[in-house]
RNA sequence: GGUCGCUUAGCUCAGCUGGGAGAGCAUCUGCCUUACAAGCAGAGGGUCAUAGGUUCGAGCCCUAUAGCGACCACCA
């Protein structure tokens, strides 16, 4: 039988056995319709990316779920893979090149991308290592990548069928522009952060009168695009102007003053400039009064052509320079500081410029409405239930959605132009014809889509859609999505309203949404700061185990949680007290007792004690785990195995262990290993690689405990009086180490207990569990007797429900001080019988509660009552 | 401006459908008791942000207030 080293070396574990776990095929999920899927799929990381803590605790909990879920019998697929990340790539190889001087124009778009692929060859599998390092039972052999061959005819498919259904357009319509990364981006990659501006207050001249029109700007250099200056339709104010023209300063542009209900009277002076091509509301009023679209800006952020003297400027250059033309016009009233919110690219944190360009577009509407429902009938949960509103708020504010982006690495548009006729043909390859006229002279779109277009597919284009794969009809829909509340309306709603619109069924049931890892100051950790901590440096320190436990402990679904390294200290410690446990058992046994079997008419109280506590733990952490309480499931787990198995049962059962002679001895044994087991396999979806080398050991197999059953509540061990029966020896054992404590004896110093019981129930329970003062609270000798007879008369007490205990400490005793410590104990019980009649004398509480929680309550009436009239009677006899 | 969350022991946080306030760390007191000092035994410490309300009963439900935080939003 193999003992275990006396040090746990997690380093040494956890690259053997997740070697072990990969060679015999554990993670490896097949169809099977004999058993029933349970289906995750993985959140792709970006190949740019390295693991960070969001990583370590999104995959941490997938693996929890999907490795509990195989020991239930769940056929469990955890699905991999990789996201390409568009934009994030591409930024990261311009940069690469840069460093060589190299401009990705001077590569053209096919040497770039072969670049890209090097990176993506050279790096995507980074951070697949990296997730293997943390434990992730993931189906490997099932690996994806958003660009795989399949995965972008989904993407195409997808594409052409939304097209075809009028979902997909392409339009110039008002797009967030990024100057910086050069392409467009989505309503949802703009992030709007509070700037310091000013409000520039100018005043335009009314075109043949001496009147001038004022009004506010924060961004006087679209005064160049103005098509139009309007006024809200119930202002009597500038009623006689609307109709008129204005002359658009430095410019001789003449524009007209029109009126829009858009334009709040109260605010500012009531007037606003409206800039079709450069602003998002000014947009819509120009659509309704069919204004002229006129863009200053080139997409480098300079002013264009259109803007005369400006020309060639950096926009905030050419503000400057206005703002100074203006004020020597006599155009400006005033310059007002101003802080407003500014929209800028979550990516570059560069400021965005609203822009019309054309682009392609997700047309929503249509599409959002099944999302909702989905929602609101209950098909698609999230966890917390909060999200839902988030969700829900988003898709009913919903904009078409942007999808073309000026980049090169992702999936191409499947667009293709006629230079001749200008048709648009939508097609899966280059066709050899114009259908309309005929012509050879076809050009692709060069743009390429949002990343998020194929992410949105990723719960079916990775099991095999387009194509009708057994895995899409087995796995799909999957069983729950482990996400951070920051992607929720990248990601999440996106694959449920993809997953409506091409499978006809949500993507998920349940969206399990958890919170940010900060730093243990609170702030989030970031490469700026700092202050972010390598998961991958953890687990050298401390090993994957207390990493893992330490993103799941004290941490309630969706709440951000702190990162301590004390706490991942502490979990370590966990995983040495489960070793030194198995270490102690295994001590003990023999090697013929390795397999020994027991009947459970042989165990002894405590453990038939220790099986029901485990069996009605098997039930509580099962019914947490169901509603992703992992926190509360694992905190259990943990409670008990530390307190009442290890500091309790482990105790209790030495001297049964330690005597060859006992014949309760292999019960012991068969308890011990039994326990153990179960806690083993409760704990292992959350600690796997310590639980799996002390299974073996253990179990004297190589057999592995992730493919063994997960524990079932079982009515056959449940066993209340054996739990009343030790329950009333813990109380009394913590009763004789509380005075013992109070009155600072030194365990080296033995005393000898009497229990004092006038119910002979109570004296069996005593006279069995006799043994267990001596190991667990000193005693030199226990006597159990139905009196005081043979006691001294100054020796100290405690009372328990239905008996007394006596320690005669004939040279320590202090009869004042006695007197003292029993007065307190008194008093406790005193306010105790109190509490309780108050509660039973109250008449609301007599007809309303629940008829089970009086009968509690009288119970406890009695038992206080009888335990008081014991203590009083005791100080009574000591102050005779 | 809107939505949501948080406020519980010195610190960080749990507390599921309302029924006698919990953990870890920190503090204090004893212990090297032959699995574990990464340990064992014991102790102290909380008007559960505030004010109302519902209820026999509120940390938990409702309303308002304050502070902190997150997200959404077109006020030029």
């Amino acid at each position: 039988m193999k003992n275990l080293e006396k040090v746990y070396d997690p380093s040494n574990a956890e690259e053997r056995l997740y070697k072990k776990w990969m060679d015999k095929g554990y993670f490896h999920a097949e169809a099977d319709s004999e058993k029933e899927p349970f289906t995750i799929v993985m959140p792709p990381p970006n190949i740019t990316g390295q693991l960070h803590m969001g990583h370590a605790l999104d995959n941490t909990l997938q693996d929890i779920l999907i490795r509990y879920k195989r020991m239930q019998g769940y056929n469990a697929l955890w699905m991999p893979g990789t996201d390409h990340a568009s934009i994030a790539t591409e930024v990261k190889i311009v940069e690469q090149l840069a460093k060589e001087g190299i401009a990705k124009e001077d590569l053209g778009r096919e040497g770039f991308l072969e670049r890209a692929w090097e990176w993506k060859e050279q790096y995507g599998g980074r951070i697949i290592e990296q997730l293997k390092k943390i434990g992730s039972s993931c189906d490997w052999e099932r690996e994806r990548f958003t660009m795989d061959e399949g995965l972008s005819n989904a993407v195409q498919e997808v594409f052409i069928k939304l097209y075809e259904k009028g979902y997909i357009y392409r339009g110039a319509r008002i797009i967030n522009w990024c100057p910086v990364c050069g392409t467009s981006i989505s309503d949802a990659e703009v992030e709007h952060a509070e700037k310091e501006g000013n409000f520039y207050h100018l005043r335009y001249p009314i075109v043949g009168s001496d009147e001038f029109i004022n009004l506010a700007t924060t961004r006087p250099e679209t005064l160049l695009g103005d098509a139009a200056v309007a006024v809200n339709p119930k202002d009597e104010r500038y009623a006689h102007l609307v109709g008129k023209k204005v002359k658009l300063p430095l410019t001789d542009r003449e524009i007209p003053v029109i009126a829009d209900e858009y334009v709040d009277k109260e605010f500012g002076t009531g007037v606003v400039k409206i800039t079709p091509a450069h602003d998002p509301n000014d947009f819509e009023v120009g659509m309704r009064h069919q204004l002229p679209q006129i863009c200053v800006l080139n997409d480098d952020g300079t002013m264009n052509d259109l803007a005369g003297e400006y020309a060639g400027m950096d926009r905030y250059d050419a503000r400057k320079k206005m703002v100074a033309d203006l004020e020597a016009q006599g155009l400006l009233v005033k310059v007002e500081p101003h802080t407003h919110n500014v929209g800028t690219h979550d990516r570059c944190k560069s400021v965005i410029e609203p822009m019309v360009k054309a682009q392609w577009f997700v047309k929503m509407e249509e599409m959002a409405k099944p999302a909702i429902e989905a929602l609101k009938k209950g098909d698609l949960n999230f966890v917390p239930e909060r999200f839902g509103k988030t969700y829900l708020h988003w898709l009913e504010n919903i904009r078409d959605w942007c999808i073309s982006r000026q980049l090169w690495w992702g999936h191409r548009i499947p667009a293709y132009y006629c230079e001749d006729c200008g048709e648009i043909i939508i097609a899966r390859e280059k066709p050899s014809a114009c259908s309309k006229c005929s012509s050879s002279k076809l050009t692709q779109d060069e743009d390429t889509l949002d990343t998020w277009f194929s992410s949105a597919l990723w719960p079916f284009s990775t099991l095999g859609w387009p194509e009708k794969t057994e895995e899409l009809d087995y796995f799909y829909p999957t069983s729950v999505l482990v996400t951070g509340y920051d992607i929720i309306f990248f990601w999440v709603v996106r694959m449920v309203f993809s997953g409506l619109e091409q499978m006809g069924e949500v993507p998920f049931k349940d969206v399990l949404i958890h919170g940010l890892v900060r730093d243990s100051e609170g702030r989030k950790m970031s490469k700026s700061l700092g202050n972010g901590i390598d998961p991958l440096e953890v687990i050298e320190k401390y090993g994957a185990d207390a990493l893992r436990l330490t993103l799941v402990t004290g941490n309630a679904p969706g709440n951000d949680m702190r990162f301590y390294y004390e706490r991942v200290e502490v979990n370590r410690n966990f995983g040495n007290k489960l070793w030194n446990a198995t270490r102690f058992i295994l001590m003990n046994f023999e090697e013929e007792d390795i397999n020994l079997e027991t009947e459970i008419s042989d165990l002894t109280a405590a453990d038939r004690w220790i099986l029901s506590k485990v069996n009605a733990l098997s039930k509580e952490v099962t019914d947490n785990m169901d509603k992703y309480e992992l926190g509360i499931a694992v905190q259990k787990l943990y409670d008990f195995a530390w307190e009442e198995f290890c500091d309790w049962y482990i105790e209790m059962v030495k001297p049964r262990l330690y005597n060859k002679e006992d014949k309760t001895r292999k019960a012991a044994l068969w308890t011990l290993k039994t326990a153990m087991t179960h806690i083993l396999k409760m704990l292992h979806p959350y600690i796997p690689f310590i639980t799996e080398e002390i299974f073996m050991s253990l179990q004297d197999q190589e057999e592995s405990i992730m493919i063994s059953s997960w524990p079932v509540y079982k009515e056959e061990w449940n066993f209340a009086s054996d739990e009343e029966e030790i329950e009333l020896i813990k109380g009394a054992v913590r009763n004789i180490r509380n005075l013992r404590s109070e009155m600072n004896v030194p365990p080296s110093r033995k005393a000898k207990v009497f229990v004092v019981s006038g119910e002979a129930k109570v004296i069996d329970i005593f006279e069995r569990g006799k043994v267990f003062f001596s190991v667990l609270a000193s005693a030199s000798e226990v006597v159990v007797q139905k009196d005081t007879s043979g006691i001294a008369s100054d020796a100290v007490s405690t009372i328990i429900p239905n008996a007394t205990l006596y320690i005669p400490f004939t040279d320590l005793v202090d009869i004042q001080k006695e007197l003292e410590r029993l007065a307190k104990e008194k008093d406790k019980l005193q306010s105790e019988v109190d509490r309780v009649n108050q509660k039973l004398s109250n008449e609301g509480f007599v007809a309303k509660a629940p008829a089970k929680l009086i009968e509690e309550e009288k119970a406890k009436r009695e038992k206080y009552e009888s335990m008081l009239h014991v203590i009083v009677e005791r100080i009574d006899s000591l102050n005779k």
